[in-house]
DNA sequence: TTATAAAATTGACCGTAGTCAATATTTATT
DNA sequence: AATAAATATTGACTACGGTCAATTTTATAA
């Protein structure tokens, strides 16, 4: 009778997620409050949770758009040949997850998402990044004994260690990459490895 | 001039713990509610708090111990020689942090501590780990080329992989040991993967 | 135009973690 | 035993995410 979704609708929508994408550049993605956000935009309270089903829905929106943004720098510059290349090409994402622990827990929280019929935001963006790196692997100079997928999830586990072991105690920037280099060195080139 | 810690809190420090460990056993991790704790251990809410920082803290303890118990069996039958072996001396442990959501995100959140001079329980368990696959790699049938410690540091990371997909889509316990089995092949004897 | 039903919004209300100034208890000192 | 000081406990209060019955707005049909 109606059309399903009203102009109105999808105007609120936007403006929820402008404002609290507006709110996280000035204080960081840990300080977003729900309630500021309706404020700032404007509507109730429940209006928010008409629009997302709850406050990490919109953070994997949020985050799961920034993702997508650093992956598509990673990936412009043409495919990584070998262990360093890959390193360097992931490293601005990395550095953006790792940026405030919230953020590192929001996207381990929802890497693994509920339902496959359903991938997530972060979801999404995690079997984008397993083909990406598995691109590379297949055409660079990578071991062969094992499939492009299969060495492609092993760099995301590796990824995610290396950024969990930064939050270990007073590791600067530096080690976190020098770490996950380690692992991919002997991961992707066990040969060379030594 | 008083000797820093009364009987009197060692008691109530015990008793809270055992009221929480009592209801965890009755309704599961996530379902715990500090207020059931004080509720059922006596005290008031904010006795809780003086004695651990936050729910977390206390979660951390219980499960820390959890952890300790599962590495005990993990270790009594001896060293594990190969990767069938890792896999099914670790399955019990994967299966306990797999049992529910909620235990595997507080575990994923306190296995990078804080500060390395002040290792949280579940931090000092994965550091166990490491220890455990690292004697067993370094005495079994394993790739030499690089250390044990970076192996087991593997194992841990594939570990971690393993059962964040397992909580993706339809998958049953089966296919996340075979995951990790797929795993540890590639990572502990490349030379015979293929 | 009016009646009507779907869609969208509202805001008072709830659940639960966590805080803190006030109070009570314990122990050392005289 | 009285005093003092450190330690422990209390519970009303706050912060904040999330709910839902009631209301308003929008679009369609008669």
């Amino acid at each position: 009778m109606l059309k399903q979704t009203q102009k109105r609708s999808i105007e609120t929508r936007a403006k929820l997620l402008r404002v609290a994408t507006e709110a996280i550049a000035a204080n960081g993605h840990g300080a977003l409050r729900v309630e500021e956000v309706v404020k700032n935009a404007g509507v109730a309270k429940g209006t928010f949770f008409a629009h997302f089903k709850d406050k990490d829905a919109l953070m994997e929106l949020i985050i799961g758009a920034q993702i997508n943004e650093y992956l598509d720098a990673a990936e412009e510059p043409g495919r990584a040949k070998n262990v360093d290349e890959l390193v360097s090409r992931m490293r601005p994402l990395m550095d953006f997850m790792t940026r405030e622990r919230y953020i590192f827990d929001v996207i381990v929280r929802h890497s693994g998402a509920a339902v496959k019929e359903e991938l997530g935001p972060i979801a999404q963006t995690f079997e984008r990044t397993i083909e990406i790196v598995a691109g590379w692997i297949a055409a660079g100079d990578f071991r062969k004994d094992v499939s492009e997928v299969l060495l492609a999830e092993g760099v995301q586990a590796f990824a995610v260690q290396a950024m969990a072991l930064h939050f270990c105690a007073i590791n600067n920037q530096e080690e976190m990459h020098l770490r996950f280099k380690s692992y991919l060195d002997a991961w992707l080139n066990p040969s060379l490895a030594s």
